[in-house]
DNA sequence: GTGAAAGCGCTAACAT
DNA sequence: ATGTTAGCGCTTTCAC
């Protein structure tokens, strides 16, 4: 019988400490502590020797134990599979990298009850957090201030809580939509939103409501569907709008994953965009122009937000920054393509 | 003057400790301990009031540090920006989770330092990895084992090193894509592959250059263009491509990122998929069929990578498995849609 | 400049 | 069932 040998079998192996190439070098462990701060140690050859030679690295997890840093920032998003946090966490990276920092990502899900968790415990293990809280009643960043834990909210906000915060013009955007979408003459138009309860939800649907009433349309109550910023809540959302008695001929999507959901709901109905229906989205999308018809879209400096969001809160933590909060709002932009025309209702009744 | 009060001052903070809590509840830390880890104590109750009453929360360095384990899986992937990791992420982390492990996220933008460097610190604040390495003659996770970290490759192996994977049949989708494009009638094809020291880069090259050369088909060199797996290096390939003397009436371009990439340059190009030219992708797209045409593309289980893999990590980690490492290999399929026809050139100079 | 000793917050022996 | 002690690996006074 031959006896297998687990090559993934790491039961007994032993770290190397700061005492054995203390012993090694032939100081104390002392000494190499001040040699790896940097200090000034006579016996530095002998030290960088015995480091090599018995491969040391120093522990981080004592490290933090002694001094209450970790030297990494968290990233918590509500949803990986989302392009936009995507490109944030790239310009996020990027900054944090520069800085010494290592980032470390964190997936919610959009759920408060994960949020929660992942904030609790990421509080000793995070210097810092940049934080998109799931709802604007989230009552996850205070407690998480009562732990010592700088954070910076992201895209989304919580009103009232004194948290820097990167954000960009929502309601300009939403107003950007209802206005090219009048501009086209259209004049029922529906919004799928996402929840009202959340910053950028919130926000998009007045922006695009307040741009309507001054143009004197109203949004009908029916025509407007609440979902979640998800795929599904997309796609399940324009099922609802398409399934009115009298439809709108235009719709706001009001962010990039519930525009692919939408697409979906748009093209299995056999719709025609823009003929048909036109349609608005929020943050652009990689395969937007390459669409058929390509998409119209309000477009925002998604890295930038990362970029900005980190710079805050490495800011925060070497003092460079104090004070109140900061709070950065970001310009938006329409990206005009080929997904909205004239309603070809209105062509029939006017006139 | 007003003094302002910055709102993110945490200087003094002071944490509370298990020592805290015993001489509240009047009893030691060790029992305090005890309860922590669900033993029978007397004083219960006290001990329960007392650290809701202080809001005490364990430390988890400490933690880490006494027992050198820390309940947490890192991913280290090479894109964050890449749906196709954002769905494993999204596998793993739900298996992680129902096993009581949070799931920490890593992007390493395909640079082997970076790689290296994370690996090197995540080594003691992970009790696991999940790594997609950069390459295959990548010594990271050789010197990773030696730090006593189990891993599990994901999608990418290193031959040769005797680690758990979870790939996919790289060589089945090559030749999935090149007996599609064969049956089509294509005789001058040619491939956009990622870099052929990876193993999806250089497996679905050879299963696309034999199953070519099994029809009597030669793959030309020039019709070779090795790119990097990312968008920018999709689209600089397919500007070489179509700038060919003779260009392929048809191209396999080896994963999704390169794909978008590379529609782009062909679009810009004015060339008309697929009369003038055929397209078959790797991975499939979230709006892949919303594409002008529907983008046709070799398809994985990709959540289901991320599954196994976090199962065969958890696996090692509670020596409910042991032994040789596994090597698992999911199978691909063929999604036909619209971009591939029959080739132009070829009609007007067959029969 | 360098060593000895204490301690970061916790858990695991070892007693009792 | 519970307290005492020691120690995880490091940094940091405090002497010398």
């Amino acid at each position: 019988v031959v006896v297998s040998i687990s090559a993934n079998d790491f039961s007994d192996e032993l770290r190397t400490t700061i005492s054995d190439v203390a012993r090694r070098a032939g100081v104390s462990p002392a000494t190499v502590s001040r040699y790896l701060k940097g200090a000034p140690v006579k016996a530095e050859d002998r030290v960088r020797e015995a480091i090599a030679a018995l491969d040391f690295r120093p522990s981080v997890v004592a490290r933090s134990l002694q001094s209450g840093t970790t030297k990494t920032i968290g990233l918590v998003i509500p949803d990986v599979t989302n392009p936009f946090f995507a490109a944030v966490v790239k310009g996020a990276e990027s900054v944090a990298r520069q800085a010494g920092y290592t980032t470390s990502l964190f997936n919610t899900d959009e759920s408060i009850a994960r949020e929660s968790e992942l904030v609790e415990d990421l509080a000793e293990r995070v210097d810092g957090l940049i934080l998109a809280p799931v709802s604007e009643v989230d009552p996850v960043p205070e407690r998480a201030r009562s732990r010592g834990v700088p954070i910076v909210f992201l895209d989304r906000d919580v009103p009232g809580s004194a948290f820097d915060a990167v954000l960009v013009d929502n309601e300009g955007g939403g107003r950007l939509a209802a206005q090219h979408l009048l501009e086209h003459g259209h004049e029922r138009v529906g919004i799928i939103s996402g929840p009202l309860d959340s910053t950028p939800g919130r926000g998009r649907f007045e922006g695009f409501r307040e741009a309507l009433g001054e143009a004197g349309y109203e949004l009908l109550a029916e025509c407007v569907q609440e979902a979640d910023f998800r795929r599904e809540g997309g796609y399940q959302a324009m099922l609802r709008l398409m399934g009115l008695a009298v439809s709108p001929t235009a719709v706001f999507v009001a962010n990039n994953m519930m525009t692919i959901g939408a697409l979906q709901a748009v093209r299995e109905l056999g719709i025609d965009v823009p003929d048909a229906l036109s349609i608005v989205g929020f943050d652009d999308l990689d395969l937007a122009d390459l669409l058929a018809p390509p998409l119209t879209v309000v477009d925002r400096p998604m890295e930038q937000q990362g970029v900005l969001a980190m710079r805050l809160l490495l800011g925060r933590l070497d003092d460079s920054l104090s004070g109140d909060p900061r709070r950065i709002v970001l310009d938006v932009r329409l990206l005009p393509r080929g997904s909205c025309a004239r309603p070809s209702s209105t062509l029939l009744l006017s006139s």
